[in-house]
This record gives C-alpha cells, sequence and structure tokens, in this order.
DNA sequence: CCTTTCTTTGAACGATCATTCAAGAATTAT
DNA sequence: ATAATTCTTGAATGATCGTTCAAAGAAAGG
C-alpha cells in the first residue's frame, strides 16, 4: 500500500486555474504538469486522463462555490442584503487580476457544449443547483417581506442567474468597475422590486 | 492574372458555423476543409493561416449581424417595439437547431481572451459597435416617450447586452422556450419602465 | 528487514496538428 | 496561340498533442 503524495484539491485548482487561463482545449498536458507538477503519469493514474482531470477540476469547482454561497449566506444580515453582497462579490471578481474573472463552468461549456454531452450535462445540473439555491434564498426574501410576495421565486432565481452571467461576459470586454457597479445594482433593484 | 474561385462570403459563414460548432482550438484544418470546400493551401492562400479565417470570419459575422440589426430597427414600427423583436429574435436563435444558438463573438472571447489580445480587442471594439447602436435606439425611444427621459440611454444600451449574453449563456444548459421568454419579456420591461 | 503494492518518473509512442510547397490547372494578356 | 500569372491541389513536413509504459522509488504489511 502507498497513498498518493499530492493534496488532491491544491491539485484540482491548479488545474481549475490552468483551464481558465487558457481554455480546455488549449491547455496541454506540459501545462497542467507545469500547473500542477504532477507528470502525466500521475494525472493519468489519478484522473484517467485529461478528460478526467477536468471532470474533478469541475467538482471541486462545484465544491468550492457551494462553500462560498454558504459563506455569503451565513451572516445574520437580512437575506437581501446578503444578495447583494454576493453581487458585489462576483463584480469583485471580474475587476480582480486573479483567475476568478471567469467561471469554469460557462468556460468549459462554450467550448465542449455541442461534443461532450456528459460534460454539458454536469455543468448543466450544477448551474441548476445553484440556480435552485438562489430560488431558496428569494424565497426566503419574501417571507421576510423584503420581496413582493407575488414574484415568482424560481423566475427571480434564473433571472438572478441570466444577470450574472451576462454580467460575467461583459466583464470580459469592458471591465471598468464603475460600469459592472452600476450593472449591477440594477439587476439588484429589477429582482428586489 | 485569376480571381479565386471560391464565393468569400459563403466561405466565411462555412469558416463561421465550424469554428461555432466545436470552437476555435477544436475546429481542424481538415474541419475546415471539409466545411468550406477549400483545400489548406487556398486557406492560406486567402487567409494567411487559421487565425486569419477567425479573424476574417469574425469580421463577416460583424458585417451579418449589422445587417440584422438594421433588418430589424428598419420596420415603421415603434422603436421599442423594434427592440421587442429583436429580443424575440434573440429567443428564437437561442431555441433553434442551426448555428445561431451561440455568438461567435462570445464564443471566441471565451475561448482566446487571456491569450490574444488582438482578437480580444476586435471584439471588445464590435461589442461596443452594437452597444452604441443600441443606445440610440434607446435614445430615439426617449424622444418617443416610450422610455421616461430620466434614464441613461448608454447605461439601457449595457443592461440590455448584458442581458442578452446572460440569456443566450442561460439557453445553453435551459433551452425551454417558455423560461427563455418569461426572461426576455422580464429583461424588456426591466428596461423600459 | 524483506516483500508486496502502489506511486512517481520521464522517456517514448503513434496520431494529429497547423503549415508549406512544388506541380498542375485555369484564366488573362499579348 | 503562346506566355505570363495566379489559383488550386494534396502530399509532405516538423512540431506538438494526449497517452502509455517500464523502471525506479516509497510506504505499508508481515
Amino acid at each position: 500500500m502507498r497513498n498518493a503524495e499530492f493534496d488532491k484539491e491544491k491539485v484540482l485548482r491548479s488545474a481549475m486555474n490552468a483551464f481558465m487561463n487558457k481554455g480546455y482545449a488549449n491547455t496541454s498536458m506540459q501545462d497542467l504538469k507545469k500547473a500542477t507538477g504532477l507528470h502525466p503519469g500521475s494525472i493519468y493514474c489519478a484522473f484517467e486522463n485529461k478528460r478526467g482531470l477536468l471532470l474533478a477540476a469541475l467538482e471541486q469547482y462545484r465544491l468550492d462555490r457551494a462553500a462560498s454561497f454558504e459563506h455569503f449566506f451565513s451572516t445574520s444580515q437580512s437575506t437581501v442584503n446578503n444578495l447583494k453582497l454576493y453581487l458585489d462579490n462576483v463584480v469583485d471578481e471580474c475587476i480582480s487580476c486573479d483567475n476568478t474573472q471567469a467561471c469554469l463552468m460557462t468556460k468549459a461549456l462554450n467550448e465542449t457544449a455541442e461534443q461532450d454531452s456528459e460534460i454539458q450535462g454536469i455543468i448543466s445540473k450544477n448551474l441548476s443547483m445553484l440556480q435552485q439555491a438562489f430560488a431558496e434564498k428569494f424565497e426566503q426574501a419574501k417571507n421576510e417581506k423584503s420581496i413582493n410576495e407575488d414574484r415568482d421565486s424560481d423566475h427571480l432565481a434564473r433571472y438572478f442567474l441570466m444577470g450574472i452571467y451576462g454580467l460575467r461576459t461583459f466583464a470580459q470586454t469592458h471591465p471598468e468597475p464603475k460600469v459592472l457597479k452600476q450593472l449591477a445594482d440594477q439587476l439588484y433593484q429589477d429582482v428586489l422590486r
């Protein structure tokens, strides 16, 4: 018996960054070796192949995003306030210089959608879970009387997520903090009313 | 002297479709040969290389989208009505089975953003032009008293474009007509008020 | 401490990639 | 008609890709 030496989470986050930087197809095994510190053989031993590494990275990304989500809604503030903080964080990520600007899921979705239905399915499921999580928060906000009760939580969640997607795409060409904040504010207001 | 035999626009639209289907990196010269009917040598003679073909395809895409834009706003109806028709068309494209679901610009942006600043610049400029075109229409709608005059046309244009980006991304995982129409309606209302 | 079992290493593999180029075909000019 | 010019063809090129594998090394079991 012998356990693997590397820290799996660390490796997956490195792979995530590499994929987000250059895209899946353009990230070579050499790039991944440099990013993760793992030799090709180890990668194939642990993740079967390059695609397997992407799948594992996507799962890690989902876990990280879910943890981040919980972080924002674990405060004692009102739900709508936490929604605002979440949105502000998205804007901050869009502006930042690290690799949180892009979203691994939408990036992988754009690249592999038509060719890999399994990946498409995984991403689709992950995004649905995020959408569901938002829907619960909107329902909560309705209970707190912050949002008009005749609004549909599921619809609001979809619209909110749509806005975040759009914001991230918009930021790729126009990463101006002022403009992005303005857009995020508008989205927040449109969802709140 | 001798002119090229192929129809340049036809070739570029074929290349566009190929790139939108499989992404830039994953579209091989063999794929492009099959799609365009041109042999590698001809492609290199006409467009210098694969990247040159993408640049030419992006320019053709811009022209086609600009023509489509003009088409929607050349009717005698009100400007806000034309905006609605434009948005409905985006939804239809998202649902359709041809290759209008994806946008070549956002697709190329996602794939080459961090690696090719020239392409990034071209796409950024093209999207700015579209944004400017929308801003003019919103200004026009204000003159027609369809939109409150204290709203900022530039901001509305950005928000509208952001919504379209988000809608297209959302549609990639959930291409349900009813849901997409609901989202588009909400966007239209939020922009109009 | 030796054996077993698994991981790590890094060179090697065939496949495929974008690109080139020389020869052939077609059009225009003289 | 002939020469000149340019486009088309498709095989060949070197590079790089993802992947494999046999040897070396490290941990666990007896």
